[in-house]
RNA sequence: GCCUUUGUAGCUCAGGGGUAGAGCACUUCCUUGGUAAGGAAGAGGUCCCGGGUUCAAUUCCCGGCAAAGGCUCCA
């Protein structure tokens, strides 16, 4: 007999050789049918395989993320033996779960795969699916595999073996379909009930942009239709929340083939909030002590030579700038931080004047890959909030924690609450790679960690993810479409102050530490999509361009709404007359897709006593209010509460 | 850059080898209204650009440009 234990703290006892699905089935008979997989002493296996003996165990259902991935990983082998049934000779990479789904990366050979095939994959999956195909597990030695897949003429499965021991590989094997996989699978393909094929895409062979291109199909499957028909809606949801939708519908920014790709053009309104955040973040910055400078969007080959972007990024970014001079050269300046080392060096610095926080908001150019263009998220042209912090490396651990504070305290200003930090280390390894003594990597690393933790901050430690310069925090955020993008990063970097030759006081500054960029925001563009994402349109009523937006009930009242609108300029709220000849049901459904903040109805009734009816965008009405001299839908809050910037 | 898809009115999109289509927006007129679309008429196009096939190309083919989804998830 051996002993069960099951999450809640219970033992039950069982014969040798029970299956977690036997524990499923002893418990009731409908857990049975949804169990996908089971978690024994922490390990997720199959459900139908022999427990080891006395353990922990916990039946994964669609509820479990290891449940889901589980069922997609399954549902992986489903679509290859479809592939393999609908396009013979198809060689297999890897079919691994992902986030949502599944994906499987196949050579066609000349064959392609485009949109119109995926019905035909989606009515194959569900064909086997429903033969209820049994998912076996089988133990072979490395020679059987390699004699397997050399027979079946597939490299990339060949490739992988190699780098597996003999004695660890399992092959898993439904229909006609048997594939090298550690597992775990569900039971049975009959849970698959609905399959999703979403797109297909170019994937190079284990991600090496040097070798081969595979075609990437990626795929969703649900136990139910009515699942996968929620999974759609919800996905055309995240799309009306798409910073280009919105940022287009509410007049922010455009693109122009004749700008250019990857230049955003800002229009008035965007223009504005974009103006409104700055300052926002200028005030913020100037409280903790930075000081802003300006300067010129390109500079020398010399300056970046001595900083070393030339050598390292000047073939893959915009050519150099050549004048009628011979021989002289201009570099369209792709970082602000040579700029900012130059001003630090342009008279000589005691160890008094540190730290000196260089802030600016400067505008780089960079050239990146056409494919790699995205909206306002990566664009060739960009703002950066940009500062560089010059310190001696015993205030190193301070200044880190104060960049941290101004990050957070702009991320909270703007409601941000999912984000996630990463502190980026050294290679444990490899040292080689980067540049600075051991001693200040030690304290930097170790400023950063401890940083992060007085500030409160949840973090991934990532080793080797750290610049060949220095370590660095990255802050990053979700899109509406859950794609990850690096939002803020502070790195310290040792690089600049050597090549530069900075000093103060009479010692260089090499040994002690150069603090280099904390960046709040590495691109405002960027920032502003995912405020646009975060806020599906709806911002903050201090950044929001429209903050009222006055609505006549008909052409006799618009000299009365002129007059309130004067007066609520006059309080420095911006607000836009809706003076068109059309019904009121109508402005307020226009004013509602505009995303006015606030909606100022003025009648016969509100003229003659003179106040206006609110409703705000959350189409809450607040009844009458008297305009002048205080805003009329806050009664208690003055402008200064509301409309300012926070603080 | 590479793979797949797309490019038609200001916007969203239908169409198709031979007068270019719809809805919304726009202009004008009627309507003067009370909390998410009042009615009518009108105007609006180099069908992304270049080349090829054809009597004829916006449509088919090739090339460019731009946009979208990927190329980070390691059996």
């Amino acid at each position: 007999m051996i002993k069960v234990t099951l999450p809640d703290g219970s033992v039950r006892e069982f014969e040798q050789g029970a299956t977690a699905m036997d524990v499923a089935r002893n418990i009731s008979e409908g857990l049975a049918r949804n169990v996908l997989s089971a978690k024994v002493n922490g390990e997720v296996r199959d459900a139908n395989r022999p427990l080891p003996g006395d353990c922990t165990l916990a039946l994964l259902t669609w509820n479990d993320p290891d449940g889901k991935a589980t069922m997609w990983h399954s549902s992986a082998h489903l679509m290859a033996e479809a592939i393999e049934a609908l396009y013979p000779g198809t060689k297999f990479g890897i079919g691994p779960p992902i986030e949502n789904g599944f994906y499987y990366d196949i050579d066609l050979g000349d064959k392609t795969i485009g949109d119109g095939d995926f019905a035909a994959i989606e009515a194959k999956m569900k064909e086997l699916a429903s033969k209820k195909l049994v998912f076996e597990r089988k133990e072979v030695s490395k020679a059987d595999a390699i004699a397997y897949f050399t027979e079946k003429g597939d490299e990339y499965k060949l490739e992988l073996l190699e780098g597996l021991n003999d004695g660890e590989i399992t092959f898993y094997t439904q229909g006609n379909f048997t594939d090298l996989c550690r597992g775990p699978h569900i039971p049975d393909t009959s849970f698959i009930k609905a399959t999703k094929v979403m797109s297909v895409a170019g994937a190079y062979w284990r991600g090496d942009e040097k070798r081969k291109q595979l075609t990437r199909l990626y795929a969703i499957t649900f136990s139910k239709q009515k699942e996968l028909d929620e999974y759609l809606v919800l996905l055309e949801e995240a799309k009306k929340r798409d910073h280009r939708k919105l940022g287009k519908e509410l007049d922010l920014f455009t693109f122009s083939e004749r700008v250019g790709a990857g230049l955003p053009l800002w229009l008035p309104k965007g223009a504005a909030l974009r103006e409104r955040l700055i300052n926002f973040m200028k005030t913020a910055q100037e409280k903790a002590g930075y000081v802003q400078v300006a300067t010129p969007h390109i500079g020398s080959k010399a300056l970046y030579e001595t900083s070393g972007h030339w050598e390292k990024y000047g073939k893959d970014s915009f050519q150099p700038i050549s004048t009628p001079q011979e021989g002289e050269l201009f570099m369209l300046k792709p970082m602000n931080c040579p700029h900012h080392c130059e001003i630090f060096a342009s008279r000589p610095r005691s160890y008094k004047d540190l730290p000196l926080r260089l802030a600016e908001f400067g505008t780089v150019y960079r050239y990146e890959q056409s494919g790699e263009l995205h909206g306002l998220a990566r664009v060739r042209g960009f703002t950066q909030d940009d500062a560089h912090l010059f310190c001696r490396p015993d205030q190193v651990k301070e200044e880190f924690m104060k960049v941290i504070d101004l990050v957070l305290l702009v991320l909270r200003a703007l409601n941000f609450e999912n984000f996630e930090v990463q502190v980026s280390l050294r290679d444990k390894e490899d040292r080689s790679k980067y540049i600075g003594s051991e001693e200040n990597w030690e304290k930097a690393e170790q400023a950063i960690i401890e940083a992060a933790a007085a500030s409160g901050l949840k973090t991934v430690v990532e080793y080797g993810e750290a610049a060949f310069y220095g370590p660095k925090l990255d802050f990053m955020i979700k899109d509406a479409l859950g794609r990850r993008w690096q939002l803020g990063t502070i790195q310290v970097d040792y690089n600049l102050p050597e090549r530069f030759e900075l000093e103060y006081g009479q010692r260089q500054w090499p040994p002690p530490s150069g603090d280099d960029p904390p960046r709040a925001l590495r691109s405002l563009e960027r920032f502003i999509a995912v405020i646009i994402e975060h806020t599906a349109g709806r911002f903050p009523l201090w950044l929001t361009p429209e903050q009222a937006i006055i609505l006549p009930i008909s052409d006799k009242f618009v000299e009365a709404a002129k007059t309130v609108g004067a007066q609520l300029e006059q309080l420095g709220i911006r607000t836009t007359i809706d003076e068109r000849n059309e019904k009121i049901g109508r402005k307020i459904r226009d004013a509602e897709l505009a995303k006015s903040a606030f909606m100022l109805i003025l009648g016969e009734k509100e003229q003659a006593d003179g106040t206006v009816s609110v409703g705000s965008r959350a189409r809450a009405i607040s009844g009458p209010c008297r305009p002048p001299r205080s805003p009329p839908w806050s009664r208690s809050a003055s402008p200064d509460n509301w409309a300012r910037q926070p603080a």
